[in-house]
RNA sequence: AGCGGUAUCGUCUAGUGGUUAGGACGGGAGAUUCUCAUUCUCCAAACAGGGGUUCAAUUCCCCUUACCGCCGCCA
């Protein structure tokens, strides 16, 4: 049985897409569950819409994901290079074959000549099929071309494929996911493998690269289901084994069109930058198409690749759910190890002065916090009030709370009493405990009340974390100095 | 227009020639908690439509409809 070996293909022309995460996920899966290879391979041929840039957060982003790559542009292999505009010259030996072999031609035609041949087609409203205008010229046709100055472009021979290796124009492949595909091959035009100034065509390069990397199964999105015939023929037509294929279905945002920006984000790197977890990501994007055994949704990389079929993959699209993987990151934050939670969330807490807190406070700071965070970045407004001293901002609910009379016959209260308090957790907890058991028994206050009152006062805002941890960690100055900032001196 | 693909709760999906059609997110109700959130319990929510085949169709076949993709010297 031969090695199993599959690649994602990344073209460099924007940062890692989720949606090429998703299927350079499947493809990772598949590797790892039959023993093969993933490969990177970064196709750059149109050097005006690529960038270094883009590269780099192709590669940055598939490894935050964890997906690494057995071979690769940096990594090397034994069938590099990984990076199609370094293996230039290999394409042209390659066509020369099909020139030889009949498989493929040199066309003169002029981009007028083509659009006019797209026109005509419209207004009869038929598709568009190239007139292999160009397909039998003679030696003197073409050196009266090329005296004119005219650069050929290089077409494949789909008909004359079609007839060396197929019995019917009826072109037929059995896609891993999808099942039995065919097209009737009349319906392809013969298309450019080679275009004019020596550069190779997408379809003609990915069959070369494939087909020089070995790859066994090509595992891509369903946008590519037309270029497999030409593929397919072109492998032919070289001799090389095909591999085979399968295509998954694309993924949509929730109004059904194309992800795009304005739904939010859509590079892998922009998720992370917003605060998404790179596991919670794969995790979600995973669930796209792909359903546990066992029912059970939260799984590990490890543990889809054991439970991974590719035959088993929903062939239809599916839209990306934000709310889904808001829960799901959410989910995942709350399973993340204290330690580690404690270095991620630095990145978004950089607006405070974390030098002014021991290392225990942090610790317990984040303890209480991150409950309730469904992106990291929601640290940052949830921590606010630990910071600032004796000064915190209330917001306008804070406010009114504070104006009530209950409220300040609480807050004067806490201030008297506090002032005596041992300023530690448990007895914070405690003291607490009674204060409002106090209330409630002297005044018929409900705690929550009781509560809401210190809570105002102390951290500007009705909800928050465990109250009682929020005056440890603050301290008993700051406490009782915003305490006492918001008794006024006169209310009705 | 043509060609190809897809169709189970709003969404991601499980599932079967005979099931109370299952789970998850989201939604609703309740319990717990000093608040919010968490957690827990419960509830509502689907087989696109029409023909066949069959004792029986959500499941198999055909048509319609809807949606997606492709029709580049882009990848």
């Amino acid at each position: 049985m031969n090695e199993v070996r599959v690649r994602i293909a990344p073209s460099p022309s924007g940062n890692l897409h989720i949606g090429t995460a998703r299927t350079a996920l499947f493809n990772y899966l598949f590797a790892k569950k039959n023993n093969g290879k993933f490969i990177l391979r970064i196709e750059d041929t149109d050097a005006e819409r690529t960038s270094q840039e883009y590269v780099d957060n192709i590669f940055d982003s598939l490894k935050a994901l964890g997906l690494n790559w057995d071979e690769g542009p940096d990594v090397g292999g034994d069938y590099g290079p990984y990076t199609q505009s370094e293996r230039f010259d290999i394409y042209p030996k390659y066509v020369q074959k099909l020139l030889d072999s009949g498989f493929a031609y040199e066309c003169f035609c002029t981009p007028e000549e083509l659009e006019a041949e797209k026109e005509e087609a419209t207004k009869n409203k038929q598709a568009y099929v190239y007139s292999k205008k160009c397909e039998n010229l003679t030696e003197e046709e073409k050196a009266k071309f090329r005296a004119e100055g005219r650069k050929p472009a290089i077409r494949f021979n789909v008909s004359k494929a079609q007839k060396a290796f197929h019995d019917s124009s009826i072109l037929e492949f059995d896609d891993l996911v999808k099942g039995k595909l065919h097209v009737d091959t009349n319906l392809i035009g013969d298309f450019v493998i080679m275009k004019s100034n020596g550069a190779p065509t997408y379809n003609y390069a990915v069959v070369i690269d494939d087909a020089l990397m070995k790859i066994s199964h090509v595992i891509r999105g369903e946008d590519h289901i037309s270029n497999t015939y030409k593929q397919i023929l072109i492998f032919e037509a070289l001799g090389f084994e095909v591999p085979k294929f399968g295509h998954l279905g694309m993924i949509l945002a929730p109004d059904r069109s194309k992800l795009s920006k304005r739904h939010g984000a859509t590079a892998v790197s922009d998720f992370v930058e917003q605060g998404y977890l790179t596991d919670a990501l794969l995790n979600f994007v995973a669930l796209l198409g792909w359903a546990p055994s066992d029912g059970q949704e939260i799984k590990t990389v490890d543990e889809i690749a054991q439970d991974f079929r590719i035959n088993e993959i929903s062939s239809s699209n599916s839209i990306f759910e934000y709310d889904k993987l808001k829960w799901m990151n959410s989910h995942y934050i709350k399973m993340l190890p204290i330690e580690e939670l404690k270095e991620k969330l630095k990145k978004y807490l950089t607006k405070y002065d974390l030098s002014s807190m021991t290392d225990a406070k942090y610790t317990r700071m984040i303890e209480i916090t991150y409950e309730p965070l469904t992106l990291l970045s929601d640290i940052t407004d949830a921590v606010t009030y630990f910071f600032g001293g004796d000064d915190v901002e209330l917001d306008e609910k804070a406010k009114e709370n504070i104006e009530t009379e209950l409220s300040q016959d609480v807050l004067r209260t806490f201030v008297e009493q506090a002032e005596t308090w041992e300023w530690t957790e448990e007895n914070l907890h405690e003291k607490l405990e009674k204060f409002r058991g106090d209330f409630k028994e002297q005044k018929g206050y409900k705690p929550k009340f009781t509560m809401w009152a210190i809570r105002a006062a102390i951290t500007g805002r009705l909800c928050g974390a465990d109250m009682t941890a929020i005056l440890a960690i603050l301290g008993k100055e700051h406490s009782l100095n915003r305490a006492k900032k918001c008794i006024l001196s006169n209310v009705k």
